[in-house]
RNA sequence: GGGGCUGUAGUAGAGUCGGUUACAACGCCGGCCUGUCACGCCGGAGGUCGCGGGUUCGAGUCCCGUCAGCCCCGCCA
């Protein structure tokens, strides 16, 4: 039988009491994290969210709560009262925070009873993952994944402070919205009221927070679940969290100031981190030619270095052939003391580069006396030799790795092998936060297979004021006013300047290959409000998951999700996705294809 | 759609070259213990070796398939 709580009322969360407490009558509830039976003394550490207390129980001040105790297991909920005392000399534990004190229990009540958890609820056992988000109740109980939600909470507090210091209001937008093409995969939502048709969940609240700014909110903020139905990686979850601002009146340089606020509020108002303003920019071009990617770690160096111009006309046929070709590049970084590396770190690094489709990783080792250790140093001249050695600042015990290829997968490979290196090498702290914001995206690429242009970032960004004349001409070549803030090799987020101007919107659509009928259908709306006055305006979204998985210090985006989903999209607590009544698809004019059934 | 890693008591692991009854730890249950704090001591229970098939006299171990979790490529305006 469990006790009743009574007219009890809790006095302190177990972690705050100290020793300026002692003599306090005090009254605790919280779960039981262990229970220490010593015959005659019963110690129990009481848990809430707030930390562990230890509670004495003496069989000779109160038998009956020394029998309560003795009945108490793990996980148990109670609630106790007694006196905030000092505990005797030699026993103050420094490990805990409330260490210095105990609290000799008078009365225990059970409020209720529990199974023993499916694992245990210590910092000590590393459980699987699977087992953890079935009883994410539990899982949740833990210190550590409490403090990550509690950091989470504190971040979307201080970006509301400052988002509303800033003028910036909080206005919902619609959940069950409108499919549009281009971007991710929707999320559908059958409409009963309107059978055969579908509402999308938002990928983003982009088109709402526009038509905003048209309606003259002028700066609009919002904290918003996003919806993208695509694969799921280490950092990528099919809902995912926004911080979602639009600004009226504004440039890029006007959004980057007000959002580097944002940001460095929120880094000193969680963990106490001053960041030193303003973040440096770099535009997208020289992102690549310097590191490769468009998401640079800064926390080093390694920089990507372009031998194009040296090893064309060299002997060595795969370097010389890729020079001459259009679109070639032959690259290098220069692995600092790395000569040490074995055949099979070398070969696990020619694997690594596979995967972003390089076909090889020519390397070289720079011996103590300075010469070439190198399957490919028989194919250069001296001269060439140290042509390469002077552009890559090489000494004795470098080693020196080269990809050669297209532009793109040259810099993709040398640039995902820099980050993989800065990785292997312990180059990166946890502790150390660079950011830096990558600006000039190319407005558009183009998709050979489908032959055509897409948006690099959406198609209501607008194109640089100077690049605007060759939009026509060169579209290839456009720039957009959008930027990306990085951190830490991670792109945390991103936004652009509009298009405000409704013809410029068409033309862009036009670009797109979405004919003007098909844009009418799809963003009608979006074109007629912008011809009814809208104003400059521009904005950013970030993702609060990824800054949180950064400030926690976390790899994985699901440390910082209360009830996450598995890499197959699942939740393994309430096992959705599931099968529906047939009751349900019939109001809903949906019939399942036999495939769909026999799975 | 593709590549890789993992799967053995409740938990996290060991298990050699294919060979007798699958190990020890933590947890759990019982007993003892009045200053522990990941308490200690004694005893006990607990196994579909993810699942299915194959090779073999014999499979946790080798092979094939499959399921689940994770990491990655593609995908993610």
């Amino acid at each position: 039988m469990n006790d009743i709580l009574g007219n009890w009322k809790r006095s302190h969360y177990c972690g705050q009491l100290r020793a300026t407490d002692i003599g306090q009558e005090v009254c605790v509830m919280g779960w039981v994290q262990r229970r220490r039976d010593h015959g005659g003394l019963i110690f129990i550490d009481l848990r809430d969210r707030d930390g562990i207390v230890q509670l004495a129980l003496d069989p000779d001040r109160d038998p009956e709560a020394h029998a309560k105790a003795d009945r108490v297991r793990n996980e148990w909920v109670i609630a106790a009262v007694g006196k905030v005392s000092p505990r005797p000399e030699g026993t103050v534990n420094p490990k805990m925070p409330t260490g210095e004190v105990e609290i000799e229990i008078s009365e225990l009540r059970i409020l209720n009873q529990a199974q023993n958890p499916p694992f245990m609820l210590d910092e000590f056992t590393d459980v699987a993952e699977n087992l953890r988000l079935k009883y994410r109740y539990l899982d949740l109980r833990r210190t550590s994944v409490q403090n990550c939600l509690m950091l989470r909470h504190k971040v979307t507090r201080s970006a509301r402070k400052y988002l509303d210091d800033n003028g910036f209001l909080d206005i919902e937008t619609p959940v069950l919205t409108k499919s549009t093409p281009e971007g991710a995969r929707d999320y559908l939502v059958p409409s009963r009221v309107n059978a055969g048709q579908f509402y999308a969940l938002p990928q983003s609240p982009q088109i709402f927070k526009q038509l905003l700014m048209v309606s003259g909110f002028d700066r609009y903020a919002q904290i918003v679940k996003c919806f993208r139905d695509e694969d799921l990686r280490a950092d990528r979850q099919p809902e995912f969290t926004q911080i979602d601002c639009e600004m009226s009146f504004v440039d890029r340089d006007d959004v980057m100031d007000i959002m580097e606020g944002l940001i460095s509020t929120i880094f000193k108002e969680t963990i106490g981190v001053e960041l030193k303003l303003p973040m440096p920019r770099i535009s997208y071009a020289e992102a690549m030619d310097r590191f490769g990617v468009d998401n640079p770690d800064l926390r080093f160096d390694m920089e990507l270095v372009d031998i194009t111009p040296i090893v064309k006309g060299c002997g060595f046929k795969v370097f010389a052939s890729v020079a001459e070709q259009e679109g070639g590049l032959v690259k290098a970084i220069n692995a600092k003391g790395c000569a040490t590396f074995s055949r099979k770190e070398l070969d696990d690094l020619t694997e690594f580069v596979a995967i972003y489709g390089a076909k090889g990783l020519a390397w070289v080792k720079i011996q103590e006396d300075g010469s070439w250790q190198s399957p490919i140093a028989k194919f250069f001249t001296e001269q060439e030799l140290a042509e390469i050695g002077k552009t890559l600042d090489a000494e004795p015990g470098d080693l020196l790795l080269f990809g050669a290829d297209t532009a793109t997968i040259a810099n993709e490979a040398l640039g995902r092998l820099r980050q993989h290196l800065g990785q292997k090498l312990g180059m990166v702290s946890k502790d150390d936060f660079r950011f830096v914001w990558v600006t000039d995206f190319p407005l558009l690429e183009w998709d050979s297979e489908e032959k055509r242009h897409f948006a690099v970032h959406h198609p209501f960004t607008a194109p640089l004021d100077e690049d605007v004349s060759h939009i026509d001409t060169d579209p290839g070549k456009v720039r957009a006013k959008a930027y990306d803030l990085v951190l830490n090799g991670s792109e945390i987020g991103g936004g652009s300047i509009r298009i405000h101007d409704s013809s410029v919107q068409q033309k862009m659509f036009d670009l797109l290959g979405i004919g003007e009928e098909e844009a009418r259908a799809k963003f009608g709306f979006l074109l007629d409000a912008l011809a009814f006055g809208a104003p400059p305006h521009g904005g950013i979204a970030f993702g609060l998951d990824r800054l949180v998985m950064i400030l926690a210090g976390t790899d994985s985006i699901r440390d910082v999700i209360a009830f996450p989903k598995t890499q197959k999209a699942t939740c393994l607590l309430s096992e959705a996705p599931s099968e529906v009544d047939e009751k349900q698809l019939r109001e809903l004019n949906i019939r399942l294809s036999a495939r769909a059934k026999k799975d």
